[in-house]
DNA sequence: CTAAAACTGCGTCCGTCGGATACAGAGTAC
DNA sequence: GTACTCTGTATCCGACGGACGCAGTTTTAG
């Protein structure tokens, strides 16, 4: 049924290409954004799983395969409906240096995918990049300008930092349970099972209540920047 | 079709129940692992959305309607492989300190994603952990015990590293495209938007050839841990 | 002003998927 | 030996993604 696939070419053409000037034949009811929000409206009520052509023809009262004059599939769709909803980026914070501009950058980010649960699974499969997605990345690259850090190592920041974004608004929006944090869940497989994880047991042991938020989120980005902090302050030292 | 839901009762069982005593009734001919290593083989070959029950079935030379005797549907099956697939912790190599430790552990990690290129998107979802989930998580607790951080600490130092060797496995497998490195392609956007992506377009000129591997894994990981160490060094200057 | 051309929206159809259900046979405990 | 229970299977269903072709509508060419 799901062919999987992805029409690259046509997909390069829904994200990149220009609005197009007066055609032939009746004028089209929807359009490419119209369908995208509808979509994003679906998934991030119910999932990726239900969302469903049929669902989107619904919401927008048209016939499932209305859709497909603007949709090649399903797949085309979810990569227009991440790229509306990644959205455009924030501007840069004022005044700000790098790390500044990175740890805010970083939460926008967590904010777009704890908002859009779907986004995760979306963007597993390698994809055709949007221009918000490459509007991001730009970001990250500027704010990195003048470091010392080569350019590889600037993506390399990017890939860093999306991805912890992308696991932890994960960790979030899905927790094991509203009402335990994951260390209860933690707690209730390690009981009864102490030899096996020793280690495990008696970390849990010291646990406090945990106080609900994103501390997650904020520990592993300050270690990271951090950790790029000290290899520019090497490259201040010692500039090839 | 899909519903999506797992059974978590039965997962559990699945997961941690004890092999049953003698029972009545013909000899099942399959086993859970046999079953799940039959649809570990699938999904590497042909990923996620080519893992169909009648595949899976077919490989065993079983009907599809069988499989159903021992897993409750596809959700809980693909959980199986995980578990299975990620199998138990290498040991920790000898005489290491916690970051040579952790290191090792996040390599491995990266690994196991690499193999099974699925395993991304399969863990998407909240899930119920298995025994060697749980003991790969005790082997960063205890390579951190002792280092002064907290126990919630070190459970968020364990969701930094795995992420990381997670989302990297992802561009390492699924490369943007075999030839080219993800460099080419963003050049490839870039071009004739220099205007809209100035630093972007600037870094990606001072870009030398790439050389094939997993670079990105290494930086993002020296990163870390460097940033843990930092941390590591403060506890220790100023033990609470 | 007319006619051809092109594009939209839709109705119908198909293959495949995950899963429910019911049944026949096989093996075990009493 | 017999009753009970568990296995494997055959059949069936609803839902999904998508192909195809038709009819209507709007723009362009002459």
């Amino acid at each position: 049924m799901e062919t999987g696939g992805v029409d690259k070419r046509r997909l390069y053409e829904l994200l990149w290409g220009t609005p197009s000037g007066p055609r032939r034949g009746p004028r089209p009811t929807l359009t490419l954004d119209a369908i995208a929000r509808a979509g994003i409206a679906i998934a991030d009520a119910e999932g990726l799983e239900g969302l469903t052509m049929q669902r989107v023809a619904e919401s927008l009262d048209v016939t499932k395969m209305a859709l497909y004059r603007y949709v090649p599939g399903k797949a085309e769709l979810v990569a227009l409906m991440l790229e509306a909803a990644i959205g455009e980026p924030p501007p840069a914070p004022a005044g700000a240096d790098w790390r500044g501009q990175l740890d805010d950058w970083t939460r926008q980010m967590f904010d777009r995918f704890r908002r859009h649960p779907w986004a995760h699974a979306a963007t597993v499969a390698p994809r055709v990049p949007g221009p918000n997605e490459l509007a991001w990345l730009e970001r990250v690259v500027a704010a990195l300008t003048g470091t010392g850090l080569t350019a590889g190592e600037q993506l390399d920041v990017a890939v860093l930092l999306v991805g912890h974004a992308r696991n932890l608004a994960q960790h979030s929006a899905t927790g094991t349970a509203p009402e335990h944090g994951r260390e209860a869940a933690f707690t209730m497989l390690v009981r009864g099972r102490e030899a096996q994880f020793p280690a495990l047991d008696a970390a849990l042991r010291t646990i406090p209540a945990q106080p609900p938020g994103d501390q997650a989120l904020d520990f592993g980005l300050a270690r990271i920047l951090d950790g790029i902090q000290a290899l520019i302050a090497t490259r201040a030292a010692a500039p090839a």
